[in-house]
DNA sequence: TTGAAAGCGCTAACAT
DNA sequence: ATGTTAGCGCTTTCAA
């Protein structure tokens, strides 16, 4: 076995040209079974690995899709890069991932980046980025998909929801259980511009109901943890001890706020309710489990997919697609 | 602005050759300063992306590395790979991200395929492969580091811990805290290697201590959900109602079997001790606060990066390093 | 400090 | 069903 044998050396061993080789390996249909046999066995024998770097070149295509997100670490994200991979992978396309850490100067950077490697196709998340991301993005001249977010003016395309009008089914829904006095905990800063918009949206549908808008509690840089949501609920009970309802920017800092809760020996919903968003699992396991909203994250994904295996195919692809977030109340804000 | 300017258009509009636009990009010393000026400011009026899927054929490196986790949405495994980014980012290297789904054939074929992308250096979780994705790996001829695990015959470097020994401690801990009759809740399948691990060393610590063995519940295919492991706790307590301590194969299931004693009103660890393994977030803020053992993931990452960059660079670099994982002990089994 | 020639390992296009 | 020729957009190498 010759270490780094090439395609012609494949050739020259099962007696072909390369071009049959490189057809016997993309399975064309126009090589003899006989033949692929006799070059798939050589090639095995050789040890020879396909070398898509060349291909890359000669064919201008990569099958690189790539594929931004704030944060490795978050199940809502993970879960719309879950359900894209199979549908990408089934049409030959690769994921290249890279995380902006919720910042949309890293997002820049890496658009920068991911481009010199000749993605066909660029998914981001959210709709917001500096001028010059979208700058490059246009000029690219590939299909760019923005997820989690409905902008007004998308680069290109957008699946996803609005994050700020989806706060209106929440305060909705609390308002409809008797609650007044609603706090929201969410980022210091617009770094998490999802979390911004939920927090822009809590404030319109609370003004919308005529309420009280001054219980905003900060609860540090996004992302916010679930330590960080105990924290922050720990300051709101102090502050605004009247408080009868909290809306937290996620599940995660929701639990933070219900385990604070535990510990002060108050009672979810009872002394006071409790209300995440993101669906993740801890929600529906939690004591008591958490009313939040699901936004589809696996559904988004898949959209996404397959609009860019779509538009890859030349066919044609709508411009926004709406994902419906769906509430589920539960436990932590529904007196029995 | 034209569309898809080359480097040959840069060159043509800056009135040098295109290897003087070459190393003005790689920021060669030997371009004259106002030379490199003028051909950055006519690349960027050109809208001049630079291509590296021909710099990756002509100079046979492709500053990928390839990282295959078991799955993207699992804070340990995001906190290797974070920790990764950095410092290959530092020096040029992009990650090149797979995920296994926790099967080893799977992770046979992601192997195959991101070797035909060129890596410079693959990384891999679990010590534990087919024969075939050994082979592929070792006839690639560039560092290979397997995470997560200590193997005896490791592919060619390992930066890890023995996930087997490990529950050593854990056992020595519930027996110093007076529990005798332990449980395991862990996967019903080998398919989590590294549960797998867990269980055998469970079995074996037990074994050691001379205490009874027979209190093992398959929680489902891994990983196991928190809901699983609500599930199995459910089914241990029904089973063998006398058990006085679980150890869970995560602290996702251990969370879950918290909340399960939450709901039949059983006190942990008044009741019941509870122990998990990973030191995610949640094992840190839940009530009571979980006993875990942390791996250090970040540190695993971390040691990983600088191996590759080492065995890039041409320096050596050890062959097995030991990341000692920690127990902390918490609520959930230390009796006040 | 800059340029010219050659070529990385494949595949498109055309030929047979 | 298979082969030949040319070339993808850069960088290596050698030269000046």
């Amino acid at each position: 076995m010759q270490r780094n044998a090439r395609m012609k050396d494949v050739a020259q061993a099962a007696g072909v040209s390369v071009m049959t080789v490189s057809r016997a390996f993309k399975k064309d249909a126009s090589v003899k079974p006989a033949t692929r046999a006799a070059i798939i066995k050589v090639a095995d024998e050789l040890g020879y690995v396909y070398d898509s770097t060349a291909a890359n070149l000669r064919s201008q295509k990569t099958d690189f899709v790539a594929v931004l997100i704030p944060s490795l670490n978050n199940a809502n994200f993970a879960d719309t890069v879950g359900a894209m991979t199979p549908v990408l992978s089934e049409h030959g396309l690769q994921i290249l991932l890279g995380y902006t850490n919720y910042d949309i100067h890293e997002e820049e950077y890496l658009v920068e980046q991911l481009l010199k490697r000749r993605p066909e196709a660029i998914v981001l998340t959210g709709g917001r980025h500096t001028d010059r991301t979208r700058r490059l993005l246009t000029a690219a001249g590939i299909p760019v998909v923005e997820t989690w977010d409905l902008p007004e003016d998308p680069v290109d395309r957008v699946v996803g929801f609005s994050n700020a009008e989806t706060m209106g089914t929440m305060v909705d829904h609390l308002v409809a259980q008797g609650h007044q006095r609603i706090a929201f905990i969410g980022g210091d800063t617009d770094g998490d511009t999802r979390g911004a918009d939920r927090r822009r949206g809590f404030l319109a549908a609370m003004a919308a109901h005529g309420l009280e808008t001054s219980r905003l509690i900060g609860a540090g840089t996004p992302p916010i943890s679930m330590r960080e949501g105990a924290e922050a609920m720990g300051r709101l009970l102090e502050e605004h001890p009247d408080t009868d309802a909290v809306v937290c920017v996620s599940d995660l800092s929701a639990f933070g706020a219900l385990t604070e809760c535990a510990r002060r020996g108050l009672s979810v919903p009872g002394d006071i309710a409790v209300a995440g968003f993101g669906a993740y699992e801890i929600a529906d396991i939690c004591v008591p489990r958490l009313t939040t909203i699901d936004p589809h994250p696996a559904r988004i994904g898949q959209e996404a997919a397959r609009m860019i295996v779509a538009l890859l195919a030349g066919a044609g692809a709508e411009r926004r697609v709406a994902v419906e977030p769906a509430l589920t109340a539960a436990e932590s804000t529904v007196r029995v």
